[in-house]
DNA sequence: GCCTGTGAATCCATTCACAGCT
DNA sequence: AGCTGTGAATGGATTCACAGGC
């Protein structure tokens, strides 16, 4: 039975962490994995893992654990990793160039269809997944033709704000960005942060106070 | 006066959120701003604001606001930005190259002084930044003698385990970690987790069910 | 009057303990 | 017997409402 009433944002985001050892013990073969087993390789408690997966169905057998390939199937199913999104990146500097070589996301069925960036110097070049940068004035056109549902921004902080209001303004329903502001936008629209400079200050506080 | 107890996660969290703005605030001129001017530009609630900030000490002044260069003088302290951290990258492929040319870390003061590969053919290659790819088995000599505090992981996901087993023997405190993998980590250890793939999954659930 | 700092109250998430199925 | 699913209890974090100082 499913419960679609109210399910905690951190369940959520757990469920990715969950799905990356299920992929690792898929390939090597194992069938099933228990809510211990599972808890100990992602660091959290077995009865946290339990409840998560419990948010969104029955997916485990009672006395037995869960079925590895079937669990997986549900959480990709759940977090929509079973079907294709087509995105693009706007700000192709080292860190657009280096995501739309990011194996991780193709694999993930996150598809790389168009790439912008507002250098002249810039537009023009072939990528090494053969995509040509485009200038960031013909978003509007290559959202709306290629189906593009996420954008992602890398460009420097102060063209962030503009990036997103192009790309929604395009039609684009969920944005990554990765510049270390805070972009403001209508509520259809999600964001998510990528911003890594937060995790390594999270870091540095942590080192300078431990537990 | 400063309390020492109990700091929510979350709340070490948003610092790194509220010190953007006041870098750009403070870039414009602007004296002061209020808890509510704040949380409208961070996504977050004015009594949220008042709450973080007070954990660490009282910054405000009753009747004005917080004075912004006073205020971000502050974060960077409690979050230890306003000293140089000495870092490596191990895993010198796209993503690890356009990190090590990320603008914002070294303005940040997170310094790059050393880069690893296992690859024999990447070794010896000379980065935009003048360091050398060095391989990976001169991690530990690396580490002791530069002084490095913080490893970043930027490799592919089936070596992430061995280059934190390589960088925790070789001393280094913190790290961060870009592959898609939980690695195991003595507890005298810190780490915070940077796969990006986990952001985009979360973006496709809340498209696939909004609120 | 204005805006911060803070105990109290509310809300949310995690953990526990055990019922229920295989 | 073993391990999941789940209401109940615990523990945290956010929000509120107002006291305190400019």
């Amino acid at each position: 039975m499913i419960k679609t009433y109210k399910i905690p944002a951190p369940a959520i985001e757990r469920l990715a962490l969950y799905a990356r050892p299920l992929e690792v013990l898929a390939a090597k073969g194992t069938l099933v994995i228990s809510s211990e087993g599972l808890a100990k390789v992602c660091g959290v408690h077995p009865p946290q893992v339990r409840k998560d997966l419990a948010y969104f169905g029955d997916f485990g057998v009672r006395g037995v654990g869960y079925r590895v390939t079937e669990l997986l199937a549900e959480i990709k199913r759940i977090l929509w990793t079973d079907r294709e999104w087509r995105m693009c990146i706007v700000g192709m500097g080292n860190l657009g160039r280096a995501l739309a070589e990011n194996e991780g996301f193709r694999r993930r069925g996150y598809r790389l269809v168009a790439a912008f960036d507002e250098h002249p110097s810039r537009v023009g070049i072939q990528l090494p997944c053969k995509l040509l940068i485009e200038h960031t004035s013909r978003i509007r056109e290559a959202v709306e033709r290629l189906e593009i549902e996420i954008g992602v921004i890398a460009t420097s902080p102060v063209h962030a704000q503009r990036a997103a209001d192009l790309l929604v303004s395009a039609g684009v329903v969920g944005i990554l960005n990765f510049a270390p502001v805070q972009v403001r936008l209508p509520s259809c629209c999600a964001v998510e942060h990528g911003d890594f400079t937060v995790n390594l200050e999270n870091l540095a506080y942590h080192l300078s106070n431990p537990v």
